[in-house]
DNA sequence: ACAATTGTTCAATAACTTTTGAACTAAGGA
DNA sequence: TCCTTAGTTCAAAAGTTATTGAACAATTGT
């Protein structure tokens, strides 16, 4: 079971954009990126919609091919393509996701978790 | 006779990349950067499109924050806000544009001028 | 004053995108 | 085997964006 993903030449630019340019899904993209490394499933975004629309959106951000999403058992582990992204548009994502981390009118995941610290 | 355009401050990320996610908005930022310095009105760019239909994208493009529009008498001049962009989202113009150079997917601006060299 | 040039606005339509709920599939555990 | 968990698919509804043509407005040149 593999999902179809675009080759890394594939990747459009105004298609990477307008993907890119909706809060739901900067949100994501956003999220991915300050817990790269760890494989995350569709589940961990549940704060940004509902599991209908997160499937819709986490495709949407596949077919693109600014994420990569591999099925393991039940789960689909989801991955920024950074390699990918970078190559074909040097510095894009970076600046992207940047921008992104100061943008307080995002959507945040992780907004109904309970603070424990004192 | 001046044209509303946001503050700095007022331009959104998302809105951003969703206007540059569209091909002839993007041809049109790519031409606007290959001639910087160069005040261009809207006519330059009816390779693009129709008249009626180049209105609504650059009035998207100037609603962004993306460009700047001036009046002078009969016509619009049409400007990169470079320096806001830069200031708010910083890298991410470059990058776009620097990607819009290589996609040859992307409408061009003089498509239907003479080849005049030899 | 008249005509030409530049570009806008409006209303209609066409074409997409997003969101939803109900029904579904496939794997894993009891 | 049955139940749960994880996520998809489908069709409908809602909302948004792009494109068009006809009519308009403002400036400039004659």
């Amino acid at each position: 079971m593999t999902l179809p993903h675009p080759t890394a030449d594939q990747i459009s630019l105004p298609n990477v954009l307008a993907v890119l340019g909706d809060p739901t899904r900067l949100a994501i993209v956003r999220y991915l990126a300050s817990k790269e490394g760890v494989p995350l499933n569709c589940s961990q975004f549940l704060d940004l919609g509902s599991k209908t629309n997160l499937s819709y959106h986490l495709a949407k951000l596949r077919e693109a091919g600014v994420t990569r999403t591999e099925v393991v058992g039940t789960s689909r582990l989801i991955t920024l393509r950074r390699d990918d992204l970078n190559a074909r548009f040097p510095g894009l994502l970076d600046s992207v996701i940047a921008a992104a981390v100061d943008d307080p009118a995002l959507p945040a995941v992780g907004a109904s978790e309970i603070e424990v610290r004192a």
